[in-house]
DNA sequence: TCCATAAGTTAGGTAAGACTAATAATGGAA
DNA sequence: TTCCATTATTAGTCTTACCTAACTTATGGA
């Protein structure tokens, strides 16, 4: 049972991320070719054949879209581990900005080895988030999934403290970083307009407030109340 | 002019570093072909294509061998750069040690930005030799060559300092370091076999020597006498 | 000078992973 | 219930980088 190559573990890692990010399982083939910038055929190709390896790595339902087999899951796992602790690893030692890591680690994640790894979880003294927020699983697959919502379900007037980001759109984390949102910054929904009109959000108790469309507000979960007392930036 | 791919970036690599280490150019097609763990023909085919491609990459000698253009050096020497940073890297600020460094560098230096490149070379304070005592070309290809010579070529009763050790085999490393044979240590030979006969070194003023075969003196680069005072691990 | 052998090349083929164009299933609106 | 737009799949190519088997050139002894 040798390693996927870096194609099949970019298709494992999307899947188990579009899973987590939206609800629908399982996840379609569009969806995937959107996020891997892949024509839909090709994906389709991919997961049939993904599904008819020995160890099943994904369980294909004609028409319907796929979910990840416990082989596959194990597999999207350490790429993930990877992903994440080379993203801390850039932003903590060699003091990358946040909005460089992700495009960094998607190369590297598929060739460093295991003893590698090792060696830099160790120096970042096994850290458990990743510099977006996001769990970094443990070697045994093992992942801490909290309580967070998304800022656009927040109800106008409740007040949070931003938790995660998605790492995908640099462009994204950038404008977050200047208006000074960042991980366990307070937030407070002040208005929000009507249907999917922008939210009106303030930033760490500054008077002004930022209009934040649905892209954004997407991509940004939040911790309220008590459970906000488990959040924190890794170290 | 884009980015050549992983494998023709090998290939570059090998050939500059196998024109560097035997005199003979052009360089052969098996040669090539053993360094790189490729089928013959493999190899005659890539090189033909790399010769043809718009800035020729290789100068190709039908039945003779290959040569870099100055375009094929310049990305030989930006791979060695990348190679041998990655390495001084991995064993200075992750303890790694020197025998694992290069299998690791050798799949590193192909997915590295030149952000990440620079970042790295920042926190070492700019080094000019990696852990086996190559010297790493500058970010404009400019490379210090020293006046080195062969272990295999000193004569009995000199004395030198070990300036330089070939990174190609993990198990010749792991003995030289068992033996205390490392960058900077000062050596004797004592005694030449008759012909290709082993070397007989004293290693480190140490009064026990060892017999050295050609497979590990070939590897072994000294400074002599006045040179030796430029000699210097890196820091 | 000749020729056996080593080294190099050509020919033909495979596997991975992508693409476009054409076809088929699905599910919601009318 | 029917129909159509959306989504998905099939069919057929392409590129890259390998391989083996068969053939060709170069060379250095006899
Ligand atoms: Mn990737
Ligand atoms: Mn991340
Ligand atoms: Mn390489
Ligand atoms: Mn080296």
């Amino acid at each position: 049972m040798k390693t996927p190559s870096s194609s099949i573990q970019d298709y494992l890692k999307a899947i188990y991320e579009l899973a987590e990010e939206c609800a629908p399982e399982p996840v379609t083939t569009s969806l995937l070719a959107d996020r891997l910038g892949l024509a839909r055929p090709s994906v389709t190709g991919m997961l049939q054949k993904m599904a008819s390896t020995k160890p099943g790595l994904v369980e294909y339902l004609r028409y319907q879209g796929v979910r990840l087999t416990p082989a596959g899951e194990k597999v999207a796992l350490e790429v993930i581990r990877h992903h994440r602790l080379i993203e801390s690893y850039l932003s903590e030692a060699l003091d990358f900005p946040w909005d460089e890591v992700n495009h960094e680690a998607d190369q590297l994640e598929h060739v460093i080895s295991e003893a590698l790894e090792d060696r830099i979880a160790q120096k970042l003294g096994y850290p458990e988030l990743d510099p977006h927020g996001q769990p970094i699983p443990a070697r045994d697959g093992t992942i801490n999934k909290r309580q967070e919502i998304r800022l656009s379900e927040l109800p106008e007037g409740s007040v949070a403290v931003v938790c995660r980001v998605s790492d995908q759109d640099p462009a994204i984390l950038r404008y977050l970083d200047q208006i000074g949102l960042r991980l366990s910054t307070p937030i407070e929904v002040t208005d929000r307009g009507p249907f999917d009109g922008p939210l009106h959000v303030r930033v760490a108790e500054e008077p002004t407030t930022h209009a934040l469309g649905r892209s954004v507000t997407d991509r940004v979960y939040v911790l309220q109340a008590e459970e906000a007392s488990r959040s924190s930036t890794n170290g």
